[in-house]
RNA sequence: GCGCCCGUAGCUCAGCCCGGAUAGAGCGGCGGUUUCCUAAACCGCAGGUCGCAGGUUCGAGUCCUGCCGGGCGCGCCA
């Protein structure tokens, strides 16, 4: 499903620095090789190496490229080499295996790209303001009376990474919690709510999220009436006692229903009474989604918050306009979308016979409200991947009705940002023991429990209140970045020992990478007064690119812009996770192997400070973008 | 029945969009490293028919087809 339209707006291709450079000169030498028998669209095929003892970048055109010219691609390398013009960044390139041509950068050369990338923006400038995008992401995605569980934890990191990530490149991005508080379950509460309340059994002003859950689920029981079980004693003759058992049984189910039918009329009808009482559950219900997401430190507000509710009112003239402009039609007494021109056999429900409307309606609402109402160029949804048909059937309606094209004439791009289930370990999804959902809070507890617990062994001097805050970040961090380093299409296997082992690709990792970098430049302004913004700026030292260590970290650090973007244009962010991850063990080898304050050369030193410097930022830059705490210490 | 997603080391996962050299991490196992910037670290060793079978290609974990296994979904719940 993914991308279904374009936006005007391409990223610039995932190149920076070094691999522009040798991109453009591979290319040039391609052309003054082969001249106009070089294809239009020939490529220099530039990756980096996997392999150290081939260089730093090899190219792989050379191998197809002889197959077209009808050369052997050693010949078309040695071609492409003796014509390549590389000497001022690059040594002497070198053919290999059937021609791969490998290129390792001059140190000088790295050097000067990962100096101009330590500006200000790390390579990441903001869009010219043409190419600026207003972004709409939904999250998080609550429902009224209801607690928070790891399916929501899933729809706000996520929802909140990519946000961070958009807001990062520079575009602008607007959170949507779209907030169920509609419908005849909402109905249902309601209605139950505010009748205990009018008999004094339930005290409004001191309702909690634990009181309103017990009442959504006493609502639901008294209106769900064992139907089935009705007609199995009927068909089966189970004796006046049973029979009569169920069908009081079916028959209070019936009333049930039938008041909260009353109280969703009520409602619509805006009656205060009602109303008065749905206010209070949804504050209730939001209160508690607001401090969980604050816990998180994922960014949902009320602001960015907006009911099914909202859209009651747009919904019977959305469908009265999809038949008015024939893109719906009835069927069987209900009004469908067909999309059969979209490659999905299944049609697009938006009205049920009996008039009411339907969860696609209220999402082709939602996409003509962020494209048309709100200036969305994409609209992003983080929402699991269950609903892909849904979301598939609701952007190739929404398009075919129009709701999802721009002010300049173009579809917004929407995509499906699906995710998978969070498994336990007995690789079922992952619930108590007693087969309840795991409540978000109590997740969040635990983990910052088990996370303090650590912090105390590890680092007793932390002062009690630093130790409570470092437990905080780094626990909350470790459930986040479970969630956010693997590809979010998959089921990922939710555990405390992995995350919180603090080993491997995890969050604290990364936050105690940083923790190094920290370390190093405090020591340096307290013991050698040498201050980190000295490292910065027009007077800058310079940077020597020396041990392989070093020379690992320099490339990991060149690679970050693209890498950003890239997990922007592709809402992934476990692409970002794994660039942090890797530069972070490359810094931990760098640390490991390269003396920096107890360096005696002088230049040596103020090079590997501003290699550590610019390693913080980056961490720095990424943990943000992800939604984790940089911490100082830990 | 149809559709979507997944299958890579004992375990947890990258790599697949856009095909390139001996398929990478972490955990677990084994062995090393601390007069030195946070050892929550670093270095090394062992461990893989990339679910199976065809096909395309000079070259396939990556692209195509079929099959097997697992998960999810498929108008009148949201």
């Amino acid at each position: 499903m993914q991308t279904t339209s374009a936006g005007p707006y391409t990223v610039p291709p995932m190149q920076s620095g070094p691999e522009i450079i040798l991109s453009e000169r591979l290319l040039e030498a391609m052309r003054h090789a082969f001249g106009a028998a070089l294809p239009p669209d020939a490529d220099p095929l530039l990756a980096v190496s996997k392999n150290p003892e081939f260089g730093d970048f090899q190219c792989n055109a050379a191998m197809s490229l002889g197959k077209a010219m009808g050369i052997s691609p050693r010949a078309a390398a040695e071609r492409i080499v003796s014509a390549l013009n590389i000497d001022d960044v690059a040594l002497p390139a070198r053919i290999a295996g059937p021609g791969f041509i490998n290129l390792t950068l001059r140190p000088e050369a790295l050097a000067s790209a990962l100096d101009a990338m330590d500006d200000g923006a790390l390579g990441l400038p903001p869009p010219p303001p043409g190419a600026r995008e207003t972004i709409v992401v939904d999250l998080c995605g609550v429902n009224l009376a209801k607690q928070m569980h790891v399916g929501h934890l899933r729809a706000t990191v996520i929802g909140d990474a990519l946000a961070r990530i958009w807001e990062r490149l520079g575009h602008r991005v607007i959170r949507q919690n779209h907030f169920g508080d509609w419908g005849l379950p909402i109905a249902m509460v309601t209605e139950r709510v505010k009748r205990l309340a009018e008999a004094g059994r339930v005290d409004l002003d001191s309702l909690t999220l634990e009181d309103l859950e017990g009442h959504y689920r006493a609502a639901q029981r008294d209106c769900d009436a064992d139907e089935r079980g009705l007609r199995a004693v009927e068909r089966f003759g189970l004796g006046p006692k049973a029979d009569a058992e169920v069908r009081t049984q079916v028959e209070g189910a019936r009333e049930a229903t039938a008041r909260a039918r009353q109280a969703l009329v009520a409602l619509q009808a805006h009656e205060p009474g009602h109303v008065r009482v749905w206010e209070r559950i949804s504050e209730v219900t939001l209160a508690a989604c607001f401090e969980n997401c604050r816990r998180l430190h994922a960014t949902v507000t009320r602001e960015a918050t907006a009911g099914e509710s909202t859209y009651a009112h747009e919904l019977a003239p959305l469908v009265e306009d999809l038949l008015a402009r024939r893109v719906a039609e009835v069927d069987d007494g209900a009004v469908i979308v067909r999309l059969d021109e979209f490659g999905i056999k299944e049609p697009c429900l938006v009205r049920k016979r009996d008039g009411g409307f339907l969860y696609a309606t209220t999402d082709m609402a939602g996409i003509r409200r962020r494209v048309q109402g709100l200036g969305a160029d994409r609209a992003i949804y983080a929402v699991d991947a269950r609903q892909s048909l849904h979301f598939r059937q609701v952007f190739a309606a929404s398009k075919k009705a129009g709701y999802a094209r721009r002010a300049g004439g173009s579809d917004a791009t929407l995509l499906h940002a699906a995710f998978g289930m969070v498994l336990g370990e007995d690789g079922r999804p992952f619930k108590t023991r007693s087969g309840e959902n795991v409540r978000l809070s109590d997740l969040i507890d635990e983990a910052i429990a088990r996370a303090e617990l650590a912090v105390a062994q590890k680092n007793p001097d932390l002062p009690a209140d630093e130790r409570r805050a470092v437990a905080e970040a780094v626990g909350i961090g470790a459930i986040k970045y479970i969630d956010l380093s693997s590809d979010r299409s998959k089921d990922y296997v939710f555990s405390f020992d992995r995350m919180l082992a603090f080993e491997g690709n995890t969050g604290p990792y990364l936050q105690y990478a940083l923790v190094r970098v920290r370390s190093i430049l405090r020591k340096a302004h307290l013991e050698q007064g040498i201050h980190e913004d000295s490292l910065g700026g027009p007077g800058r030292p310079g940077l020597l690119i020396a041990a392989p260590e070093e020379k690992t970290l320099a490339l990991a650090a060149l690679k970050f812009p693209a890498t950003l973007r890239g997990a922007g244009e592709a809402c992934e962010p476990h692409r970002l996770c794994a660039y942090l991850y890797e530069l972070a063990s490359a810094f931990s080898a760098f640390f490991a192997a390269c003396p920096v304050l107890s360096t005696p050369d002088e230049r040596v030193k103020r090079s590997r400070l501003r290699l550590c410097r610019l390693t913080g930022r980056i961490l720095r830059d990424g943990l943000e973008a992800l939604g984790l705490v940089p911490l100082e210490r830990m």
